[in-house]
RNA sequence: GGGGGCGUGGCGAAGCUGGUUAUCGCGCCGGCCUGUCAAGCCGGAGAUCGCGGGUUCAAGCCCCGUCGCUCCCGCCA
């Protein structure tokens, strides 16, 4: 039977519409019955428009509205009727009007839903992803795919102006050394050889740099076979952007243009022109993170002179072992970090009990601090409690108690916290997670504030002291700041790379940097990492090729779109602005995949599935 | 690889110190109801309490193991 094709949306119809006869498709929202008649409540995209099935309606129309549950797709032809004042419904944007039905047809039925298609559906993360097309039916789940879309579209339309051409990049690609672990994908013409999905288009843009492309975008798919998290999926979408003839600000510059472009299209937000720019070695001290949440202060700071002082032993003896290893590291002339004691300084909050302090150590404890040490202030200006005793009263050296309150800035009533270690990255990020934590419990996390900066200067190298030996901290083809250059080798531990995040709200949005484009400078970074030539030839020579042939300078970034959508929409998943994601271990509970295949599949890829006695399962791969 | 939390009708939860017939809301089925809009009212069905083992006179509850989910640490250049 030809089924009656909608002349209108659910989303659309006002009083001015009255006395037209429309036809609407869509889903059974509600339904109530009153004796005889009946209203239903119509849902599709748009919106939810009152459907009337009125006393006298003719008896096939009853029997229609009668067989009608939850989620079955029908078809309604009627005439719409302006509501009397007393029945409009302000909460509803089609709540003028009713559709008097006339006709009715339901398209296909639906079986007892495993949950209600609601904004209010408390079902289960995990339920929601098997489901995940009833799911997406709801409204939130609605706007936030919308979203996700004019999100796109304004990037797009944004980068389009400043002239960046939209190219495509291979998603089978050779598999590159370093970083997270790579997908393969097992070749059929060549057994024993395998494509790797790319963890980023990273080469292929800089190529497209020296094919003298100019300016390049892509909303690229991104694999990495990593544990999930909150905000990191196996597959997610990078806006990639890659840039010549540029310096480290001409890409700050253009990616704020583009947010502010983004936020004023989309959420009609207006952002500040420019961001806060802040140094990486800045952010781990004040905020220990380098994604600080900057919507409220809260800053950290350094009391290591008063601890000194003090006759707090344990706090002494974590800088003493810190001041040893950071000596025992310079005799080898490697540039290391000691200890570190941070405070925190918690306005009004004299008054948290033992056991919210125990929990504010517990998230200290996570990253590895040994404990957090506190004191509350009195109303009197001094320190009480915890562990006051070594930086006031008898027990103290004359005066600590008093410069050490007007150090920190403390009022009375306030709490202090505070975590040594021997490490001083230890000390601050443990710390920094209390900052973070208290940010929550305090109610500073409003997610309609939208706090964006600049990271910069990031450290070019880290130290690995399993294997002694330096590593870079982001990607070989990150150019050291040109301050540095004389000095890569005698010192690297100091080096800054040409590198920036851009971070929002204790996220990291975006990373990029400018980019080595001077085939002997990139030479001294592979030495430098222990990565000899014949090894950079045989992973990297097609790049290394490339750069013989006249590369340009050239940078670039790549924000996650999942997340600033997330961000955008008050989320804390990535799960909630992606239509299908995988849940924590990987899998996709609707349609179940990984999953096995026919061994037919397997004959073809040469592969196969070999079981050990426990169950253990091995992929043999005939070369 | 490690840690926290959860697992009870289709869904979400409650279930005390182990004690009779496992409770509530939503949904489902049947009935009533002429203006509702999360409609209301009456009645009904529906659970091997994730799975396996143990302790006990007695286990949803305690113990051991296991599976699944979720958040986090590690990991994610």
């Amino acid at each position: 039977m030809e089924y009656l094709k909608r002349s209108a949306t659910c989303g659309e119809l006002r009083a001015t519409d009255a006395g037209k006869s429309v036809v609407l498709n869509g889903w059974v929202h509600r339904k109530r019955e009153h004796g005889p008649i009946t209203f239903l409540n119509l849902r599709d995209r748009y919106g939810v428009t009152q459907v009337v099935v009125e006393a006298d309606a003719a008896a096939a129309l009853k029997a229609a509205a009668g067989e009608l549950k939850y989620e079955y797709c029908v078809a309604v032809k009627g005439t719409v009727r302006a509501r009397p004042d007393t029945m409009v419904n302000p909460d509803m944007a089609t709540g003028a009007v009713e559709l008097v039905a006339e006709e009715l047809q339901i398209l296909t039925r639906c079986d007892t839903l495993p949950f209600m298609v609601d904004e209010k559906s408390d079902a289960k993360e995990d339920l929601r992803l098997k489901y995940r097309y009833l799911d997406l039916r709801s409204f939130s789940m609605q706007d936030k795919i919308r979203l996700r879309h004019e999100v796109a579209f304004a990037v797009r339309e944004h980068l389009v102006g400043k002239g960046f051409y939209e190219i495509e990049t291979p998603t089978f690609i050779r598999s590159t050394p370093e970083g997270a672990r790579d997908y393969l994908v097992p070749s059929r013409l060549y057994p024993g050889k395998f494509y790797a999905l790319p963890q980023s288009p990273q080469l292929y843009k800089q190529i497209l740099m020296v094919a003298g492309m100019d300016k390049y975008f892509q909303l690229a798919r991104c694999y990495r076979d990593e544990d999930a998290r909150g905000d990191r999926q196996p597959e997610f979408t990078q806006i990639d952007i890659e840039m010549s003839f540029v310096k480290r600000d001409d890409v700050l510059e253009l990616v704020e243009g583009m947010m502010g472009h983004v936020f004023q299209k989309t959420l009609g937000v207006e952002l500040p022109a420019k961001f806060r720019r802040i140094a990486y070695d800045e952010s781990i001290e004040l905020y220990g993170s380098d994604k600080p949440d900057l919507r409220f202060a809260m800053e950290m700071k350094d009391v290591g002179e008063f601890a000194t002082r003090s006759g707090f032993q344990a706090f002494k003896d974590a800088l003493a072992e810190g001041a040893a290893r950071q000596a025992a590291a310079k005799s080898k002339g490697i540039t290391q970090e000691g200890g570190a004691v941070k405070a925190l300084v918690v306005p009004g909050k004299a008054d948290y009990s033992r056991k919210q302090i125990e929990e504010l150590e517990a998230a200290a404890k996570i990253y590895r601090a040994k404990g957090m040490a506190w004191m509350k202030v009195n109303a009197e200006g001094k320190l009480e409690g915890g562990a006051s005793k070594f930086f006031a009263g008898e027990t103290a050296p004359a005066g600590l108690e008093a410069e050490l309150v007007a150090y920190l800035g403390a009022k009375p009533g306030d709490l202090i916290l505070m975590v040594a270690d021997s490490k001083r990255r230890v000390a601050c990020v443990s710390l920094g997670a209390v900052r973070s934590k208290l940010g929550k419990d305090l109610g500073f996390c409003d997610p309609k504030k939208f706090e964006f900066a600049w990271i910069v200067d990031f450290p070019m190298f880290e130290y690995n002291e399993e294997e002694e030996k330096w590593d870079t901290a982001h990607h070989m083809f990150t150019m050291p700041q040109e301050k540095y250059h004389p000095t890569l080798e005698s010192d690297p531990g100091a080096v800054k790379g040409d590198l920036y995040d851009l971070v929002m709200n204790g996220f990291e949005l975006a990373s990029g940097s400018i980019r080595i484009h001077d085939p002997e400078l990139q030479k001294r970074i592979f030495s430098i990492v222990g990565f000899d030539p014949a090894e950079a030839e045989r992973k990297f020579g097609f790049l290394t090729e490339a750069f013989k042939y006249g590369p340009p300078p050239h940078g670039g970034i790549a924000p996650g779109l999942d997340r600033l959508v997330m961000l955008m929409a008050g989320e804390t998943s990535i799960k909630e602005v992606i239509a299908f994601p995988k849940n924590s271990f990987a899998v996709s509970p609707m349609d179940e995949s990984p999953n096995e295949v026919d061994a037919k599949q397997l004959e073809e890829l040469s592969i196969r599935i070999l079981e050990a006695p426990d169950g253990a399962k091995t992929v043999e791969i005939r070369k």
